[in-house]
DNA sequence: TTATTATATTGCAATATTACGATATATTAT
DNA sequence: ATAATATATCGTAATATTGCAATATAATAA
């Protein structure tokens, strides 16, 4: 196949999954540090700063922008993209629950 | 093309990508969980609880085992997998890090 | 030993991802 | 209007992932 059976998995399952999934590319990580880095956030940045084409960073903006990682708007010629803490904060909420949660059980080991 | 240019990002971020990408499925997602959720942890449990083939769910648990993110001691006839806390409290940790660093600037978005 | 149970591996088909050249679109500058 | 700049989309080739049937392996039970 290669078709993940998403169906099969609650839709918070399939969320969250796609939220790692989107960080899933080293390309990626480096675009959500690099935004991190800078206070401006146009793509072109992005562009000079990773050596992979202009259509390859877009694609995976695309990605990050379709998991609502990052968040951009249109300013003038360019576009601002930034970080968008309300779905980092759900990531780190949830594995931060999956730790405590199996730090309260006795580890089999 | 369709392989990711690993040797353009740093090992950090291939890394983090890495365990990102092992997460990045719902049923690893969900075996994550289902390990959270039982006491004992072994493999039978989870072909039960999970509507994929068991070959299938041998593959993601090694993924996941690849990842670190679980871990498994073999117990006589079965396999004891549990989840790893220091390859989990290191993703929180950098997701935490990322918001940290982001909120200290003022966002334009 | 033989059967049973639990898990892993192999092989393969279906689908998805990654990357990029070429091209399109849209805004600003001249 | 034309050129320049920034970003997106299309088309396509290469590679990776997903899923499973069949089979292998390894431990325990009978």
């Amino acid at each position: 196949m290669g078709a993940s059976k998403s169906d099969y998995f609650s839709a918070e399952q399939n969320e969250m999954a796609q939220l790692m999934k989107a960080l899933g590319h080293p390309a990626r990580i480096a675009i959500v540090e690099h935004l991190v880095k800078i206070n401006s956030c146009v793509c072109t940045d992005i562009v000079n700063e990773i050596p992979l084409s202009q259509p390859t960073i877009s694609q995976h903006l695309k990605e990050l922008k379709n998991a609502k990682i990052i968040k951009g708007t249109i300013e003038g010629n360019s576009i601002c993209y930034c970080l968008n803490h309300e779905t980092l904060t759900k990531i780190e909420s949830y594995i931060k629950q999956i730790i405590k949660t199996d730090q309260e059980k006795k580890s089999c080991c």
